[in-house]
DNA sequence: ACCAAATAATTACAGATGTAAATAATCCAT
DNA sequence: ATGGATTATTTACATCTGTAATTATTTGGT
């Protein structure tokens, strides 16, 4: 916990696969990402050495391939990442912040009334 | 607009400084950077001279020094930034940012009745 | 036991980024 | 007109990223 790794963009895209499946190995990985991605099997493989060397992947080995997994929780790494992105592109204001992604989204009624009540405990606690 | 400029973490810092302050000097956003960062003048200047480069920033000549001002909008450049995030971070589903914001975050009794009042209004939308 | 196939590790390489120092251009005061 | 100060431009350099290709290792099948 000492030092965060830093995922970039495209090791966000890894990331979200490995915690949604894991333990997963990277030929999995990779027929994944075929669908929402135009990258090379080996720029996939790339990214998932880089990871495991940034502490943020973790494997088993299994004959002779990896299973992979997360070796940082997702909603830690979302807090970390949100912290950042909430200090440089809105200058630390929550609100303004709050304000733009409830304008530029489209939300269900379920959702929307799901915020309601969340911000509505907020205001009584 | 046909290609967006990235910008850095450490360029947004300058970018917020210049749409607060524009039209505004290297030294004046250097001396307002030194409160919230310990840059050397000189890494400042390069990050000025960057964002020239990159179409964010333009300037005008007074004298032997130059008038800074933003090239692009706020909001737009917050638009696209927040898309990127949105993509990667939250795998492109809003509400779920939303929760987590709003959870994470210290908001006033009229921030929080403004977002009511704003999410009342998507519903009936 | 050996070979084709799969997997992982290493190497490549250009552009972006963080962080500045060195150099060049310009201006103000004397 | 000149020199010190200020500003901008150029150069530096290591690390990170995007994007792979190449090489080495392992393994399952015959």
């Amino acid at each position: 916990m000492v030092d965060r790794p830093e995922i970039s963009t495209s090791e966000w895209q890894v990331m979200n696969v490995v915690w949604e499946k894991q333990p997963v190995t990277a030929s999995t990985i990779i027929k994944q990402l075929a669908k929402s991605s135009d990258w090379s099997a080996a720029t996939i493989r790339t990214f998932l050495h880089r990871l495991v060397k940034k502490g943020a992947l973790e494997y088993e080995k299994d004959g002779n391939r990896y299973e992979y997994r997360a070796a940082v929780t997702r909603a830690s790494t979302i807090k970390h990442a949100s912290r950042s992105f909430l200090s440089s592109v809105f200058a630390g204001e929550t609100a303004p912040l709050l304000t733009h992604f409830v304008k530029s989204s489209k939300l269900s009624a379920e959702e929307i009334s799901e915020l309601r009540k969340l911000l509505e405990e907020k205001t009584s606690k």
